[in-house]
RNA sequence: GCCCUCAUCGUCUAGUGGCCUAGGACGCCACCCUUUCAAGGUGGAGACCGUGGGUUCGAACCCCACUGAGGGCGCCA
């Protein structure tokens, strides 16, 4: 195989979705796999719809995700570092030109002066008629004098290529294998646009060519669109690259992911505490399998064993559980410090945002998050969890039912003896370690012949306010003793105040 | 409407003619572990392999038709 150069082309219309990233994903391991480039090249042809912050926002996304481009633009996303550039399309209008020009020397293409207005109108006139939609080919044949005058008159044209309508025209693709399309269905497709820039099809083919492409893995749906390309390339006695269409991702409705189905953006994924590794571990999943089995497959192995016969055809529904179940496998395979400095950005984000409540100092400390977090690291399935998970540790106050302090078996009187025994024991207790309050603690349940579950939950309520929390006596030993002491006082407090 | 693609548990998938009375994973349920919640372990429910025809001694796997779903049909990519 010649040297495996792949490139991932988005148009910078917003923020990088799921499905464009899972295609970026696709191409960097497949780059990665054979020792080949990956290239990132922006097209950006169409002025309306550009958005400035996309181009941005994108390479964020391949850079949270640890897809690093060889080619394409530079980090501050203005200029290109490669030796292909500039890798914005925007930039290549001169080529372009040329290209469309030598197209209309060899008669592959035409200039046409159609307005947009009588478009418009065949449109619906064929819609009307329930003819297929295309352009009628009006001003495909049009006589060279009628072209000299409308140039003359500086009329608004784009350049059209002229679809030969014999024949049919057959990929072989990587993923569906052959696939073949009757040319007379194919319309006269638009190369240049009356504003001068190229569309995708022209732009993408002259691009791939000068940028020695080898491959195209792209979304399944630009399917449709390779006969156009394929005869492109043939109009410029080009050879065409590979085509691999992939699977497209879709929402639960099956319809194609988009704005519709929520969050699809990755940096949200990123900003809601998904781990990088994680993603793109799931991401791979969807469309791909490394064998029958295996669901943790660490990069690495990753890029060791991707293959393009493995990748599924048909499309895969998003499945954000299981993308929660991997991402939870990750965060436990974290080093605990790691994973203390991945949360504290979280913890300290403002309340409302999903961090820790108001009351709470920010900044966090350090030394007492990273005792905090081994008792939460297997209860994490995402980093924006911790919060919620945690604010007992940090709150001054509490704030609960006192009822909860009252477990299955028990009464207020009785709990409320348990409770201050517990806190007068507790409090001449030496030694704040889990170990050592557990020992004292136990014999004291035996003591008053509560089960351990009554007595430690009573005393759960109390020290946390929750009925769910890490492991009891842990969970006291980094609250502190005194902490814990006071927060058993006012148990008692509160309970004793109630009806 | 036309063109193209796809079709195995709810979901992601394994499976390329006999190893399949279809395997794994998420989710769900139960049990074990256990001070709660998790994590972990074990087990279970869950797919007559979209339907109907072929081919073959034999089909989830090959062929055809149908059906269904999706994608595309812009001076958007």
């Amino acid at each position: 195989m010649k040297s495996v150069r792949v490139r991932y082309a988005p148009s910078p219309t917003g923020d990088p979705h799921l499905g464009s990233v899972r295609t970026a994903l696709f191409n960097w391991l497949f780059a990665r796999r054979h020792g080949g480039t990956f290239i990132l090249r922006i097209e950006d042809t169409d002025q309306g719809r550009r958005v400035d912050t996309s181009v941005l926002a994108i390479m964020e996304g391949l850079k949270w995700l640890g897809l690093d481009w060889a080619e394409g633009p530079a980090d501050d996303g203005r200029g290109s570092k490669g030796p292909f550039g500039p890798y914005f399309q925007s930039h290549r209008l001169n080529l372009y030109h040329k290209y469309a020009d030598q197209l209309i020397q060899t008669s592959h293409a035409y200039r046409c002066f159609c307005s947009p207005a009588r478009l418009e109108a065949v449109r619906r006139a064929q819609q009307q008629a329930k003819v297929p939609p295309g352009y009628d080919r009006h001003c495909r044949d049009l006589p060279a004098s009628e072209v000299e005058q409308q140039m003359a008159a500086g009329t608004p044209h784009v350049v059209r290529f002229r679809m030969p309508q014999e024949g049919a025209t057959s990929i072989h693709d990587l993923v569906r294998g052959d696939v073949t399309w009757e040319r007379k269905l194919l319309d006269d497709f638009v190369l240049l646009k009356s504003d001068k820039f190229p569309t995708y099809h022209l732009a993408n083919i002259v691009d791939d060519h000068h940028m020695q492409i080898s491959h195209v893995m792209r979304a399944e749906e630009w399917l449709p669109s390779t006969p156009r390309h394929v005869m492109l390339y043939e109009a410029f006695g080009w050879q065409h690259p590979q085509f691999a269409h992939m699977p497209l991702i879709l929402g639960a409705d099956r319809s194609k992911m988009s704005k519709r189905h929520g969050s699809t953006s990755v940096l949200a994924y990123r900003d809601e505490g998904y781990l990088p590794d994680a993603m793109t571990n799931f991401l791979a999943l969807l469309g791909w399998s490394l064998d029958d089995k295996t669901e943790i497959i660490p990069r690495e192995e990753m890029i060791r064993h991707f293959s393009i016969e493995r990748i599924t055809k048909a499309g895969a529904i998003f499945n954000p559980e299981k993308l929660q179940w991997i991402n939870g496998m990750y965060i436990r395979a974290l080093q605990p410090a790691e994973l203390a400095e991945k949360l504290v950005p979280f913890l300290e984000k403002p309340a409302d945002e999903g961090g820790l409540p108001a009351t709470v100092k920010r900044p966090v400390n350090r030394a007492y998050v990273s005792k905090l977090v081994p008792l939460v690291q297997e209860r994490l399935r995402i980093l924006s969890e911790g919060a919620e998970l945690t604010s007992f540790f940090f709150e001054e106050q509490l704030s609960y039912d006192p009822a909860l302090l009252i477990q299955k078996g028990m009464d207020k009187a009785g709990t409320l003896n348990a409770l201050k025994l517990a806190t007068e024991q507790l409090d001449t207790q030496p030694v704040w370690g889990a170990h050592a309050l557990e020992e004292l603690m136990r014999a004291l349940a035996e003591q008053l012949n509560l089960k351990a579950g009554q007595f430690f939950g009573a005393i759960r309520v109390a020290v946390t306010g929750r009925t769910a929390t890490p492991p009891l006596f842990q969970t006291m030993e980094v609250l502190g003793k005194e902490r814990s002491m006071a927060r058993l006082r006012q148990s008692i407090d509160m309970l004793a105040a109630q009806a």
